[in-house]
DNA sequence: ACTCTGGGCTAATACGCATTAGCTAATTCG
DNA sequence: CGAATTAGCTAATGCGTATTAGCCCAGAGT
């Protein structure tokens, strides 16, 4: 069987009695305004693309400046095989179902670089995400230099979660999670806790210096002093001692940066034979595990990533629309307090 | 800030003093045989190449009738992201590691038609699969149309699991279910069970027909002549009367289509007050459940799910490596006996 | 001196499409 | 009735690359 040589404008052109300008502009529907094409034509052009089976070729499509209403997807931290359990999950349900509203089809990429495993984007001097109009990033990356490249190949795309490059903002749909870490600590004041502890890891992203700042804010609307001395960032496991050390000096809440955090704590309690809220109060700062143990009882607030992943769809389109070259945007949602019941009063 | 232009083949060869062939040739490495370019040449271009920070165009590239080394996968079932199931895990494994080692890029295609929420390759008067050079196709459709189209289109493609077209075998790689059926039946036989019944659901595909004549191919090697009476096809839930109708009847293994079935069976047994393998033996034919549920005790056989992915790419690999028009090509890849304890002796 | 060979390169073309300047015939206007 | 307008279309060009026929030149062979 020969690889059949698919019809192409030409071929519709010359079956429809017509020049491969027309069928071009009646198939992108370009027919208004300052050009016209009868509507006999049109309807002509059309059987003949019904009849000849005509599919127009996307990489054409992209070469002459068009569109090929295709986004990509990429994740530098392993998202494929997606898996519902996993933390992009909801952020790909919101993709895809803003990506169906605006009637782009989407491509999720993967690409292992083969040494390290890490993922990047440029391989082997190609880019791929360049064959979509537009892609969506997800996930963390040490490697700067490759956003940096992107961005100065004018490639359009739009980052979940709050990105900067060299201090300047880039576009992305992010979760305020300063708001939402400063109403943490004042949930957890309003219980009576005067002591508390940030406990977060060393290593610091975009994400991990708002809920900082959020707790700084906090701590400075309730007009505490001591803000130093209550910032912990520790990656190995917590040591029983630590925890009582701090719970003799006065600590009586602890504020975890991720769920992960606060169950440990919680499990290094019992271990002691202390129990949550009981004898202390644990909150977290955003639900930040996996969508399959997302846990109710813990104190903490919800992270909108639905709603993230398809804002940045609506960003994406938007900057893909406006012709001219638009500046970089940003855009912020709101997280939900999520009360749960490991915050109490402060024992007397 | 401009979206800048993107330095061209034109621009490198313009840099190096050369012609934009010379420039294409080095690039793909295509110095070979017939053409030669001298060493120096080479590096000069190279060199300007890694200033100018040069990425070739993709969407050129495919259109001037070379390769993108992009490959697609795309899934009928939706396994991106909404109700993802499992099932498709191991073989997204298996195909993403074969193409870390052929080195090609992949992409996770998906589209669903907004009205019935269906998943199609071709919407909208396009393919969004021709992107890439060729593309891995998973799940099950019943609209053959798309398949035919594609294959007309003369688009290649690998199918994981058999699939045939109008009686044609497409190119794909498939669990030999067949053997491993009659392994199954033989294995039950060999715990004395004379009476067994193969249970499926009514739907059938090329996977459920293979089980069913796996099935048949272990009776008639058996000597066994009551075919017609051994097979049951319900979608419905089974009655309680049934089961024990069955058993009455002198049925004493069960040889269920999916492990669901199974499932069903034996927790119908357990509220009738009958334990497996005590009163009556249950096997699958294959682990076909979720990945993450994978049952070492329940009697079946191991679909090779890695294997398969992994084969498909390397298919796939072959077609496109191979500049004449390759046939259709099948492979079949063998499944694991796994005894587990759901089949037992008869009860005397 | 003349052809032959082959290394190293260039010029030209095709891929399939979108875009735009203009062209022609029909219609409207003054 | 000539000029201006407009509807409906065509011709030409460019996008960035791969491919191939063929050109030029140096050296070898006779």
């Amino acid at each position: 069987m020969v690889r059949k040589r698919r019809p192409t404008q030409i071929d519709i052109a010359r079956a429809a009695g017509v020049s491969p300008a027309v069928v071009s502009l009646v198939i992108n529907d370009r027919a208004n305004g300052k050009i016209r094409i009868s509507s006999q034509t049109q309807d002509r052009v059309w059987q003949v693309v019904r009849d000849l089976d005509y599919v127009p070729n996307l990489a054409a499509r992209q070469l002459a400046g068009g569109r090929n209403h295709l986004l990509g997807v990429f994740t530098f931290d392993s998202a494929f095989p997606v898996d519902y359990n996993n933390f992009y999950y909801p952020f790909l349900v919101g993709i895809e179902q803003m990506a169906e509203t605006l009637r782009y089809d989407l491509m999720l990429f993967t690409r292992t670089s083969g040494e390290d495993g890490s993922r990047r984007i440029y391989r082997d001097g190609t880019n791929a995400l360049q064959v979509a109009d537009g892609s969506i990033l997800l996930g963390g990356t040490d490697d700067r230099a490759e956003l940096s490249r992107l961005k100065s190949d004018g490639y359009p795309f739009v980052y979940v979660g709050r990105r900067e490059l060299d201090g300047e903002q880039l576009t992305y749909v992010g979760a305020d999670y300063v708001s939402a870490s400063t109403e943490i600590v004042e949930y957890v004041a309003s219980h009576g806790h005067t002591r508390s502890l940030l406990m977060g890891p060393s290593c610091r992203n975009e994400s991990s210096h708002d809920r900082e700042q959020g707790f700084r804010v906090g701590l400075e609307r309730l007009g505490r002093r001591d803000t130093d001395d209550s910032i912990v960032r520790i990656d190995h496991e917590i040591p029983g001692e630590q925890l009582e050390a701090w719970l003799d000096d006065g600590i009586t809440a602890f504020i975890a940066e991720s769920v992960t955090t606060a169950f440990r704590l919680i499990e290094l309690g019992k271990v002691l034979g202390k129990s949550v809220p009981a004898d202390f109060s644990v909150a977290a700062l955003g639900n930040t595990g996996n969508a399959s143990d997302d846990v109710p009882w813990i104190t903490t607030f919800q992270i909108p990533r639905r709603e993230m992943g398809a804002g940045a769809v609506q960003l994406l389109h938007q900057i893909l629309s406006n012709p001219a070259n638009p500046p970089n945007l940003q855009q912020f949602l709101a997280c939900r307090l999520q009360p749960g019941e490991t915050v109490g009063p402060v024992r007397s």
